[in-house]
DNA sequence: TGGTTATTAGTCAAAGTTGACTAACGAAAG
DNA sequence: CTTTCGTTAGTCAACTTTGACTAATAACCA
C-alpha cells in the first residue's frame, strides 16, 4: 500500500468525521505534500478507494448555504487493523533506498505505543548499521566488476550517508522520548 | 520532467541505438530501479512518450530468429538539449525534501563537464547551508505555533540531518573530481 | 532426451497522479 | 457598490505507474 494511502488513512483517523479540504490543508500545515508528493487531487482519489476496500466510510454529506458538499470520512475497524500493520511495516523495517518511511514513522509514531516507537526505532539502528556494512561491500564488488561502472558505488555511498544521518536522528528522537516527550496511543 | 523521463533518456544517450529491455537491465545494475522506483513497464511508456515528445526517435526494429520484435530507439539533437537542461536543473537545485535530485546527479554527472559539475556541487553544499539555517528557524515557528503540530519539527530535523549527509558526500566526491576521478563529457 | 527453469522482449488493464478547471462565497479596495 | 482577489470544496481528462501476463528460446540436469 502506497504512503499516499498511509497519510491520508491516518489523518483520517485523527480528525474524523474529516472532509477531503480539511485534509488537504492539514496534510499541508504538517508539510506531508513536499516529502510525500501528495497533490490535491491524489486526496480525493485515495479517500474513494479506502471507501472501496472498507477501511473508511461516508459518515456524512454536509452542505453550507451554496458552497459544494462535503463528503465527510470516518475510519472503521478494518482501517484501523490496516493503519497499524502499514504503520508497523515502515517502523520495523529499513530499505537502503526508501527515503519514505521514516518519514511516514516521524509523522504519525503516535498513533502507535511509546514502548513500540522506541523498540522500532532501536531495531531500526541496528537494521540500519547493518545495510551499511552491506553498502561497503557492494561498494568493493562495483569497484572490482566489469560490468558495473565504477560511478555505481556514489549511489552505495549515498544510501550510507542518509542512513547514517537518520541514525542520528532516531538516537536523538530516542533519548527526547525516554525523557517522556509526546504523546503516544494509549497516554491520557 | 519526472525521473523516469530523465533516467531514460540519459540511458539511451550512452548506449544508442538501444532498445527497452537492455535499458531495462542496465538500469538495474545501476540500482535505478531502486532508487526511482521504475518497474520494467515504466521503461517502455517513458520511451514511447520521449518518442512523442521528439527527444528520441526509433532507429530500427530488429528481429534476432523468432524472439519478440526489439524496437531501438537514438536520442535527437532536442533530445540532447532538453536532457542537459534536467540535468543542470538537478545539480544546481536544491529543495529541502527531494532526495532524488542528487541520485540523479550521481548518476549521470559524467554527461556533463567536469567543471561545471565542480561548481553545481560547491553551490549545492552552500545551497545545502541555507536550507539547514531555513529549517532551524522552521522548527522555532513550529514549536512557537498553536496550529501546527509541535511534532512537525521531526520533519525539518529529519531534512537537516539528510542535508548534513548529503553535503558530506559532496565535499567528498568533490575532493576526487578535483584529483581527476571518472571520465566527464569532453574528456579523452 | 525430456522436463524444468531462466532469460529475452515486451504488452496491457487497472490503479494512481497531475494540475488545470469550476463555482460559490467573503472580504478588501478604490 | 462593484470589481477583484483569496478561500472553500471538489471534479476530471490526460498522463504515468504497476505488476501480472504472454510467448519464444537457451540452459541445466537427471
Amino acid at each position: 500500500m502506497s504512503t499516499t494511502r498511509l497519510v491520508v488513512l491516518g489523518a483520517v483517523k485523527q480528525f474524523q468525521p474529516v472532509h477531503g479540504y480539511f485534509l488537504r490543508r492539514e496534510l499541508m500545515t504538517w508539510m506531508v505534500d513536499q516529502w510525500a508528493n501528495i497533490q490535491p487531487g491524489s486526496i480525493y482519489n485515495a479517500l474513494r478507494a479506502l471507501e472501496v476496500d472498507g477501511y473508511i466510510v461516508e459518515s456524512g454529506t454536509e452542505t453550507e448555504g451554496k458552497r459544494p458538499a462535503r463528503t465527510t470520512y470516518s475510519i472503521t475497524p478494518a482501517g484501523e487493523v490496516e493503519l497499524n500493520r502499514m504503520l508497523r511495516d515502515r517502523l520495523w523495517n529499513v530499505a537502503p533506498f526508501d527515503t519514505q518511511a521514516i518519514m511516514t514513522v516521524a509523522s504519525f509514531m503516535f498513533l502507535l505505543s511509546r514502548d513500540e516507537v522506541i523498540s522500532g526505532l532501536e531495531h531500526r539502528i541496528a537494521k540500519s548499521d547493518a545495510i551499511i556494512t552491506s553498502n561497503g561491500f557492494n561498494v568493493e564488488d562495483t569497484l572490482s566488476s566489469e560490468t558495473t561502472p565504477d560511478y555505481v558505488r556514489e549511489i552505495f555511498d549515498l544510501s550510507t550517508a542518509r542512513l547514517s544521518a537518520e541514525k542520528t536522528w532516531a538516537n536523538a528522537l530516542l533519548e527526547r522520548l525516554r525523557a517522556g516527550e509526546y504523546t503516544f496511543a494509549g497516554e491520557e
